[in-house]
DNA sequence: GATGAATGAGTCTTCATTCAT
DNA sequence: TATGAATGAAGACTCATTCAT
């Protein structure tokens, strides 16, 4: 048997870990009308799902195990997803979403680039490096072969548009003389790249060694910055 | 069904598709005893393994096709490997071995610490970047959390021989005053992200915006080295 | 899956698809009091209801389906019909009862036996050949084994009934030298064979070889009765 | 539950009624090779998918119970036929063309027309009627409509070949003096309508009303040829 | 050793039926 | 009464693994 031992290797999952504002299991609240029952369904589905295709990939997750943890039955996925396949794919759109339309909201234009990137940096080491969402990229990276479509709508929304927004900034920064290195603006990847392997690292890694990812990105930007004065 | 989509996407694999009476041997010398003949077989079934296992995933791969491709019969797979677990495991070491031993090999003492990690660079180029090798990277990052014990081994074998050779190579870097940068020699992860993130990025997104990696490659090692006058 | 290619044969239904807010009910007088509403809904699923068995049998046949060509929620129908087998069997009744009143009503006693038994084909043709009269009787004998109750109500509302009327014609015919051969009057199915077989013909074949039942009909009243001489 | 009482109603099969030369079960004859014993487990499938599909129709049928009559595991099915449906598809052409081609062989050109219609008819009475292969007549009645391929099929090989024997067979006794009626030979389905309606008769109603079909046949042939003075 | 037919547990998906609104 | 979201039992199909040849 193949994914039974697979299956032993992840503990019945961490359940409990709600991401969004709430579990949305049933029995607790009794809600009020039908339509947000439905949506509060819908959004336990989606919560398990993800929880689910993180921890086992996409071939390896059973419905029957989101729909348990999802509190429903098995067929009221099928009433809002039209197979496993997209759900998948919806379910990367859905969680993704919210997010590229908080970044693309943020970015206050205030002090010097270097703190933009700072901010920037803080922000994706509380939301995204060892959450969910960090995963969330793990996950698309393990897929993405095999989902064109999901690497499709990953590069098209997140990683075309945060390439530009980095490029944008390093353009800045070196206008105002902040970056000395010209060639960087070619390859915001560079950037960004200490980032996304604290991401990965965090997922397969952390167990054997523990990475302090801040200050990691922080050494990063002296690099690219200089080192500061004040620390 | 779950793999349909997913096959349709990878057409039946690019090599052997022996169906006829002959069983399609792995093409090299018709070899005479036993013994090699078993060795062969098994160097077959692993490289065929290890393509349908970077084509699709743990999951999603079926003995089948690595029989297919290997030009044996399913059940000799069974000779060879436990189940197809364990053969995975196997599998990663089998391939992953002969490269670590290359590597430790390699260091040849020359030159300036930027042209031995340029030369670093330019291997890992050749022969990771957009390679097969590269494949196995993302399949590791894919399935690590699924198989503890094969992200243990790529962690002990690869990553932390990997992250203590930059280690060693930035504090002699850091020695001969070609880094500045003190603090990097406590993240050689920096040294290496930019090399890593190529990799991912050409299996997701080549197609969406090619990257040149040597170029980008070239304009990181600049940053932490400074630029060079000649070039 | 079952039905798939067997849907995809059967364009989703003629009639009805209304999706959108308005239930779409019977097209008919808008009523006004709840007996007459709940009447004319109970119409409209049994017609719909026929429709879809017609087309695809019992077993694929999906409520769901007969719901919403009948315009009315898959709910409704559990107030008008036990489960989906009764509602079956309750439908062949439904739908056969007018028919044999008006046939036991019909017998106008002209004529010649052989004018009286034209009078029947002629009726036969108009409104069971090739309609959904007829298909119903295709029904009824690829369900009969399933359903022993519907064949039962079958053989002694219909065809026992038939049967003795067209042994009485035949008896009649005999007595007044119309029909030679006595013998006829012990298998009456022999007179209505060929009207039976244009019905299924119809449904299986009329596409590769059209058949002219009742030039067929004339003919084999013509075996039986002796050719005329005016034609 | 729809499909319980459906099975309910049809009591585990008639079971050890084998048509073919042999059972073809499994445990007796140990066969010696494999090519042997594949091929009696397909006949066993063969044969016991006939059974079920004629006892419930396609849609109702289970693989389960096919698997289990033929004594094989539900996955050996799919060793043999590609899925449900064409299992259904080939199986009509494996039990029909034999038939046929014993048909096409038999017709020794002896005596008189009537002769050899009558031979006709009695090797039908005894090899269709009220057997196996008279089931699968109404079989394809009741599925022909939702598998246009079957009747397609059954049309090119069994009904356009009947016709075309009777026509001549018609036409040779107008030619004798045999058959007074020239009309007959446009409609040879006259012909054969008292036949198929005893095969479709015996299905559905001989539990109400036997039909002695052999004299209906009789019957029906003195209606053509005029009764015999020896009988 | 090698084979590949056979197995049957496991998974996705459907759909008759129920019931809170 | 009418609705349609929710249910979960049932059924088609897959594929890792075994074993007689």
């Amino acid at each position: 048997m193949t994914r039974k031992p697979t299956k032993a290797a992840l503990p019945p999952a961490t359940r409990a870990s709600a991401k969004g504002p709430e579990p949305a299991r049933s029995e607790e609240a009794p809600a009020t009308n039908r339509a947000t029952r439905a949506a509060e369904r819908r959004a336990a589905i989606v919560e398990a799902a993800m929880e689910e295709f993180i921890a086992r990939g996409f071939a390896a997750t059973r419905l029957d195990d989101i729909a348990r943890r999802a509190g429903v039955a098995k067929g009221t996925i099928y009433l809002h997803f039209k197979d496993k396949e997209s759900m998948f794919e919806e379910l990367v759109r859905i969680v993704i979403v919210p997010v590229v339309a908080r970044l693309t909201t943020l970015p206050p234009p205030a002090g010097s680039v270097r703190d933009l990137i700072e901010a920037f940096a803080s922000n994706f080491l509380n939301e995204v490096i060892g959450t969910r969402r960090g995963d969330l990229v793990r996950l698309i990276v393990a897929e993405g072969p095999r989902f064109p479509s999901v690497a499709d709508f990953y590069y098209r929304e997140v990683v075309s548009r945060g390439i530009a927004a980095m490029r944008a900034l390093i353009e800045l920064g070196i206008a105002r003389g902040e970056i000395r290195q010209k060639d960087l603006a070619r390859y915001p990847q560079i950037l960004v790249a200490p980032a996304m392997i604290a991401v990965i690292w965090q997922s397969l890694f952390a167990r054997h060694a523990p990475l302090d990812a801040q200050e990691m990105l922080r050494v990063h930007l002296d690099l690219i910055f200089g080192e500061r004065s004040t620390t």
